[in-house]
DNA sequence: TTTCCCCTCCCCCGGGAGAGGGAGATTTTT
DNA sequence: AAAAATCTCCCTCTCCCGGGGGAGGGGAAA
């Protein structure tokens, strides 16, 4: 039984290219490819492949959008998400919602195709540039989480956090913000923590860009 | 007399598909695809081709700066640009550069060709959705005039050190910006240190936070 | 009362960040 | 032709950051 594949990325040329070389595989078969997130959700729920590949940036539904969605009803497809860049904010959720693979455009052919039969055989596959410390949050932190309100992530920060995000967000070192709010170290280090795990941040400098983009400041 | 394409950009299956699309068409002809800008701008001199189609982010050198270069030497090769989504701060620098045609790489197979057809005869061609960002970047950028304010410190940066600044200041890891911009890590290293240095800021937060007080962003 | 949540603090540990130094290549300026 | 600037990369070293795990006290809700 050839391994089923569904391909979806917003760029035409990538899909007629992966197209091509997985027409060369004689294990793997293209059973679709679609433009963008909905169309992918649609069709991973109409053909059920045995993997789908889905670019993290699509129109109309990203990537992650989609990887929950469909994992979230239930859908027995494994995901592969690709990105261009490896940017690790992405694929801290997608690995939430998920994913059994992270890959990077820019990865050789064979590699990528090596890939999907990875995880059609149920493995996990992140690219080595990620490190074990997303995959033990993902582990343990594995409850569905589909939908990330943006208002709402805020309100699940206790006082004390919001007080240490805006100290962070002003530039602030730990042992600053510790003698500022006079407590030690290793507590704000603590609140920090806590911080970054509920807005699913990587480390303080998203916090600051978090905190300016949400106008905390 | 076929229209002689070249084809520049990073990515193997873009250029592969590409090619192949280019092939089905009979007014149409690649007469070659390169990896990264200067290559483009070697085979551009080299083949003297009708159109260029170049990624504007490719290794070594980027697409903007191969057309700068090619045009700026008398070429008469017409250059269409190729960008994703988010890099619309460049569309301005690469219109000025005298490129013909700005496309998304999302566009359709048979837009793309009627764009090279487009721009051989010697129109030009602006993706409507790129104009619709150019608008609007226009119709925001022009209260605050030629920002005069933030000047002095800022252009003792050298160029590669901006870049270097805003990629920091979208959180990006010295290791994300290293392979966004196709250089080593320690490279990066070294210019956010002079960046550091040269705004008097103490770590990559801060300079997070002046990148955004001085609305870099 | 018992069970949470919050705040506080501790240890260990790996990894990234940034300083300081040096060096080669290329291009531009002088 | 020589000097300066820019970009690239290398090394070592220290320090802060952040994760994991554990723990005690206090207040509020069950």
């Amino acid at each position: 039984m050839r391994i089923r594949v569904l391909l979806a990325d917003d760029h035409e040329f990538f899909r007629s290219g992966f197209r091509s070389a997985l027409e060369t595989q004689p294990d793997l078969e293209c059973v679709g490819d679609v433009g963008d997130g909905r169309e992918a959700v649609t069709e991973i729920e109409r053909l059920r492949p045995d993997v789908a590949v889905l670019d993290v940036r699509m129109p109309r539904m990203d990537g992650l959008t989609a990887t929950e969605t469909v994992l979230g009803r239930g859908s027995t497809t494994r995901i592969i998400l690709l990105t261009t860049y490896d940017d690790d904010s992405y694929i801290y959720r997608g690995l939430r919602a998920g994913a059994s693979g992270f890959c990077l455009k820019s990865m050789p052919t064979e590699e990528l195709l090596g890939a999907i039969r990875v995880v059609a055989r149920g493995d996990a596959l992140i690219d080595p540039s990620v490190t074990a410390r997303l995959v033990t949050r993902f582990t343990d932190g594995l409850a569905p989480a589909p939908a990330p309100a943006p208002s709402t992530e805020l309100d699940r920060l206790t006082g004390r956090e919001r007080e240490i995000l805006l100290e962070m967000a002003r530039g602030r070192s730990n042992a600053e913000i510790a003698s500022r709010l006079f407590v030690g170290e290793q507590t704000v280090k603590t609140h920090v923590s806590h911080v970054l795990t509920k807005l699913g941040l990587r480390d303080r400098v998203q916090a600051v860009i978090y905190a300016y983009e949400n106008s905390l400041l």
